[in-house]
DNA sequence: GTGGCTGCAAACATTTTGCATAACT
DNA sequence: AGTTATGCAAAATGTTTGCAGCCAC
């Protein structure tokens, strides 16, 4: 039994079709998805899912530390992704537009600096860097 | 003559009721304010402003480093301030609902980290840290 | 069978836009 | 006087909700 359905009936909830759905599109995508996006792949995938139930799932899905929700970039739209279980930071290339995702010990480094010098206990840190991206620097610089 | 007016003069837009009103909230406000909150404070201090008036001044503000938008926390709503000319990031208490500004050597820290590390070239870094502050960690564990 | 979930449509909240008028330079 | 910025209202965008019927349990 896949992850899925193991957390949804662990919290008395139900296993549906647009909760598979939704969850394959999110496991899928490497990238972060707008309910508009979501609603496009499963428009391809043949999966006739209402917005609705796309924001429902995606509620559910949050409150079982299955996806995340972040609002990257400029825009006004959410942008949901499949809850990574490590901590990472998000870098987003404003001129190629690309979000990488990194995984490594700065948000470990974040979270110990506020518990020392301001007594703040971080539960969450959230942390997005607009830039130039490895790629388009060399690109520009020569 | 004040800062706003030199800059607004300085790219050639017109210094308007409207737009020294908005700025003067930002000025006197230590918070991050919702444009519903800007609105509330307008009224207060009698000036008539229409909300459309509003997001248009804070675009130009943002556009001319004056202002600096966010979305803190878990409302939709975006939340404005005037654009410090340090950096700084933010945490977000969960459970008295403050938000604080931090200075410090952590965000330049994260800058050399990224180009070091990532060859990424960080324009700008949004840090954002939800937790639980001093004084309510305090209260709550003795 | 029954209660939770879905689809649909309508409501809601936030932000943007078109246009006639007002006001800054 | 010229033209930019404003107010008003309407639209666009993103998200939530009420409710009748459907489907997982």
């Amino acid at each position: 039994m896949g992850e899925l359905e193991r957390v949804l009936r662990e919290h008395g909830h139900r296993v549906t079709r647009p909760r598979r759905a939704v969850w394959s599109v999110l496991r899928e995508a490497q990238a972060h998805l707008t309910v508009e996006q979501i609603a496009a792949s499963l428009n391809d995938a043949g999966e006739d899912v209402d917005v609705a139930s796309v924001y429902r799932t995606l509620s559910l899905l949050e409150e079982l530390d299955l996806a995340r929700m972040s609002r990257l970039g400029d825009t006004d739209a959410s942008r949901w992704e499949i809850a990574h279980p490590d901590e990472h930071f998000h870098l987003v290339c404003e001129q190629c537009g690309d979000v990488d995702h990194h995984v490594g010990s700065l948000v470990a480094q974040i979270r110990e600096h506020l518990a020392g010098d301001h007594g703040f206990e971080a539960t969450e840190v959230e942390l997005v860097v607009s830039g130039r991206c490895a790629r388009c620097a060399r690109r520009r610089a020569g």
